[in-house]
DNA sequence: ATCTGGCATTTTGCATACCATATACCGAAT
DNA sequence: ATTCGGTATATGGTATGCAAAATGCCAGAT
């Protein structure tokens, strides 16, 4: 008798209700639009849990991961409600992004294979002449976002992709309201080409300076530009 | 009748149970020596509601923001432990540490005044001699703490501070045993030194980059010497 | 002696019940 | 009419109860 080879992967995270209406909370206040009207979202821990056919404990737990995570900001006694960054608090986090970033961009001169920086130039092939990019903008935001995640990626560093993840969720809907603006687009586009150079020539100190200074740039940007947040 | 003037502070913040709960087992699990054995310490939500006297629901609440931080790692049924982190992990938060701090380099050249910087050398001033370090490294430990804080707190960016918060207390336990090996100690203040040098002479690039190899030999060495780590 | 299967116990996950507090409404007094 | 204070209501914080699942133990079989 011979023991059976099947080759199974365990089965490590029965996944859990709090974890479901964790992520639903979550793709739902990131998907809606935060800063569209001024008067703050409350969030009902009743009204939540009989939407989604839960009790409030579940609710409460995904609530307290996502409050820690700074999607949600909940006053003792008075609610949850959906957090709204202040403009100090958007320019730390660009702040915060261009200090990971660049230091991701450190890392992928020192350890990424060429194929994997090609993968980069890739992403942009379809948006190589001039005007194509304001005509595409929503398209070309995905791409963008897709590229600076690359950079994470391929830092192959788990952490800096982690702690850069949640920065990514609470810059999208600014992102997607600056990007358009000013023709950011195709000065953004030019800037991605350099530091793809600058990696594929493995020149750790141009790439992190780039880097960076595409980050730094944004903040100025919206230092100067952005009047809409308080 | 004229309305009284006092000058009060408005009282935002009723401290509520489940944040003592927090407080009182982050300072119990960063205090307690988490590498010190091999068995992994498990953290019975019975027992601990018992022992705080207060039921079980804040106590769950309490260990949801610390398994959000890093600090509990819980399985799903199966209880919730102290965390532990792979040398893997440790070498990653030392690398996002060295990009966030190489950040904070280099707002102080461009934000703190000189007062401020002046204060970083007063925390040194009492080490200036050779072998004074080794011979009380407990309490150098400590100033060296003191000095990374600092640097934080002097780039005002409270974001870099409240992210770099937890790596602290992560690194905690290791910088203790890391320390007073192979004469890191007496490297460590010299390079604290030129870092001082450089903020005062508002050389962005040098601080930067100081700082960040400052981080980087940790990194290396921790990568090279330690092997208590999973 | 070792391994397997089932039962008991423990413990988490979720639901519900209760309590304290904040807000809102309403009436009375000025 | 306006303001103040009291009460009602609603809502979050806490406690407890219940059920599912995992672990451990023990008996029986090989």
């Amino acid at each position: 008798m011979v023991v059976a080879n099947l080759s199974l992967k365990a089965i490590d995270s029965p996944v859990v209700l709090k974890d479901r209406i964790y992520h639903e909370l979550k793709s739902a206040i990131t998907s809606m639009n935060v800063y569209a009207d001024d008067d703050e979202h409350r969030l009902d821990e009743r009204q939540l849990s009989l939407e989604l056919g839960v009790s409030r404990t579940p609710v409460r737990e995904a609530l307290c991961r996502l409050e820690n995570e700074g999607f949600v900001h909940t006053i003792p006694r008075r609610g949850a409600f959906v957090a709204r960054k202040t403009k100090k608090e958007v320019l730390e986090m660009i702040t915060v992004w261009a200090a990971l970033e660049s230091m991701a961009a450190r890392l992928i001169t020192e350890n990424a294979n060429a194929e994997e920086i090609a993968t980069l130039r890739e992403m942009f092939s379809s948006y190589g002449e001039d005007g194509a990019v304001q005509a595409r903008i929503d398209e070309y935001s995905e791409a963008n976002v897709s590229f600076h995640q690359a950079l994470f990626r391929l830092s192959r560093c788990d952490l800096l992709s982690k702690t850069t993840a949640n920065l990514f969720l609470h810059m999208r809907s600014i992102r997607m309201r600056t990007i358009a603006e000013k023709d950011r687009a195709s000065r953004s586009i030019i800037d991605h080409m350099y530091i793809i150079e600058a990696l594929e020539a493995r020149d750790t100190e141009l790439a992190e300076r780039l880097v960076r200074q595409h980050s730094l740039d944004l903040r100025r940007h919206v230092e100067e530009f952005v009047d809409w947040l308080p």
